[in-house]
DNA sequence: AACTATTTATAAGA
DNA sequence: TTCTTATAAATAGTT
């Protein structure tokens, strides 16, 4: 797999210095950044799985420091009460209005053709989608801001930020500075 | 990205029967498939992320049929639990014990050396983790099926699949029929 | 934070 | 459905 955490065993057993301190920089420095790339690329797994499949989704992790972040879509505490409760309150309130969208995206996107032939298949999901969202208003031109509280805002926008790296129109990027990495303490 | 989805978008502009057939043939099909081979996938990176990071996880997905898939660390509920008060309890009950745990584990790895030489990185973690984990009977022996219940009890077993291609250890693989994907409806 | 070499995941085909 | 393989993507290391 291309995320191999930290295990660089050769490289601790050459160490010289007392065993403890280099872990503790290692898990300071190196951990965190791991961290960081590791959880914005499972995001976007999550992220992919959700639109591509049309899959209701609630992602929750907690940082080693128990900073908490979360992932969902369209609603991330809505498919946990589904889950705890087994009923499916998404299904009544907005699946329908979800379904026609997806639907809508769908079509269109058959129907793009050559004008986004030279883009990659992603690129073109991803772009329907961002075109259906402006031109409707629809929630998925904000689902990503649909679980957000608080608590989770940081990572949100490092998502964000991911996501603008998938070239997606996003609109313009404001507040830049915000995007910048807040994983290390 | 690898999962790239259902968006080939080409062949499907050059169908020339009714749109609708095809499309529902297309979903009930390949988007299954797509989805069981998603889903497992993220169940990966999300394992990978918890061990590697010692990240706490709880990941919910529901298909498009609704058949609902969890998968966490160290315990799914636990997880979403802290989410939702804001209280560690996981913190209370069971840090320090998978604390001291992944310390061993971490120094066990370390030692391991030239015995583990030719296997890959993640080979070696997961060795690690097993060994100890049968060793001492812990809660690593057996932590994918913490967060189960019946309704996901067919997505474990993917994922326990999923496992054992990952060349784990995981014991003699007993009930093989139970290990075939049931997303077929 | 950006880039690249490498590893890994996965879509397609047998 | 499983296995293989070519391709695409994620990421670890580095600047």
């Amino acid at each position: 797999m291309a995320f191999d955490g930290d295990n660089n065993a050769t490289k601790l057993n050459t160490r010289k210095r007392k065993f403890g301190d280099i872990k503790k920089v290692e898990k300071s420095n190196k951990s965190h950044m791991m961290f960081s790339k590791g959880i914005i690329g499972i995001f976007n797994k999550v992220t992919e799985l959700s639109i591509l499949c049309d899959a209701k989704t609630a992602l929750i992790v907690t940082s080693p420091n128990n900073e908490l972040y979360t992932c969902g879509y369209p609603n991330c505490d809505a498919v946990i009460q589904q889950f705890f409760t087994g009923k499916d309150t998404i299904e009544d309130k907005e699946k329908k209005k979800q379904e026609e969208i997806v639907e809508t995206l769908r079509l269109e996107y058959d129907a793009i053709g050559d004008e986004l032939e030279k883009l990659t298949e992603e690129e073109k999901i991803f772009q329907a989608i961002n075109d259906e969202a402006t031109k409707s208003g629809s929630i998925l031109s904000c689902w990503w801001n649909d679980p957000i509280d608080d608590m989770n805002l940081q990572s949100l926008e490092e998502f964000k930020t991911s996501l603008e790296k998938l070239r997606l129109n996003l609109g313009s990027a404001e507040d830049e500075k915000k995007l910048m990495f807040t994983l290390e303490s």
